[in-house]
DNA sequence: GTGATAACCTGCTCGC
DNA sequence: TGCGAGCAGGTTATCA
């Protein structure tokens, strides 16, 4: 599923292929999530940015296209003149002043599009309340450390709400938890604790992006390659095997809905 | 305001 | 072989 370094991976490989495009014709699925794919016809794309999982399309008329890829979405370009047959998970269609169409293709439909004035994010919550960016100076173990005291969560809960950081989800939460040592389910989080998580957070990440993304199903980068995090993970999807660190057997919880991958040896609850 | 949970959605896996 | 149940999970809506 597309986290922070799936998205970015995507940025970065659609960023030369998009810019200066105008869109000449726009189409979209019927539902609510995709039809504002309809309002990006004729306007041009002039940059395309990243907030957590969230690609940010500025468009020439003062507005953004706001694109979620849900689990499954996935962006690529290919000729307008491409003959294929009709595929049943594409979502929205722009075909560009060059001859080329940009293809919003998401089987599980959990994927969403909006269009909003640039900057105007209040209209969706988890972008308008999304914490710093991992990558970048303001987040620190400090920041880190005051926004989990906000919430009596599980700290992997918190993690994946967004809030406390940007564009984490269940993959790089369960890896940067794992290389923290600490417990997915416990509610605080001290601040040694902090001082762990935070560079595991960053590490993890960032090794995500280097290797362009994890692919363990769906996820292809804007070429339609596969990404290769998917042979660096420790933990996440690993129960039953041994612990990379300790050799201890990985065990596998939910907790709050979600698949939780965690060393019992190492990551002990306090 | 906060936390917990259901719903959305479809391909895949597993058991019968 | 075929069928049905359960699972995966990011975000939003709803309820307590």
């Amino acid at each position: 599923m597309p986290e922070l370094p799936e998205v970015e991976t995507i940025r970065r490989g659609l960023e030369p292929e998009i810019i200066g495009r105008t869109v000449t014709e726009a189409w979209s699925h019927g539902s609510a999530k995709f039809t504002p794919a309809l309002d990006v016809a004729g306007a041009q794309f002039e940059r395309i940015g990243r907030r957590g999982k969230y690609l940010l399309i500025g468009l020439d008329d003062g507005r953004e296209l706001v694109v979620h890829l849900g689990m499954t979405g996935a962006l690529h370009r290919r000729p307008t003149s491409d003959n294929l047959a009709p595929d049943p998970y594409t979502r929205a269609r722009w075909n560009l002043d060059d001859n080329t169409t940009l293809v919003f293709r998401d089987v599980r439909r959990f994927g969403r599009l909006r269009v909003v004035p640039t900057g105007d994010y209040e209209s969706i919550t988890t972008l308008a309340q999304i914490g710093p960016e991992p990558l970048e100076v303001d987040f620190t173990p400090a920041s880190l450390h005051a926004a989990m005291k906000k919430s009596s969560r599980r700290v992997k809960t918190q993690l994946l709400s967004q809030r406390p950081v940007a564009g984490v989800g269940n993959i790089y939460a369960d890896e940067a938890l794992w290389r923290a040592r600490i417990y997915p389910a416990q509610r605080t989080l001290s601040r040694p604790e902090a001082e762990r998580l935070h560079p595991a957070i960053v590490d993890v990440l960032q090794a995500g992006v280097d290797n362009g993304g994890t692919t363990l199903r769906d996820y292809r980068t804007v070429t339609g390659d596969t990404g290769d995090h998917q042979h660096h993970l420790d933990c996440y999807g690993q129960a039953g095997e041994p612990c990379p660190r300790c050799t201890a057997e990985l065990v596998s919880r939910v907790w709050d809905a979600r698949t939780t991958t965690f060393c019992p040896t190492c990551q002990r609850r306090r």
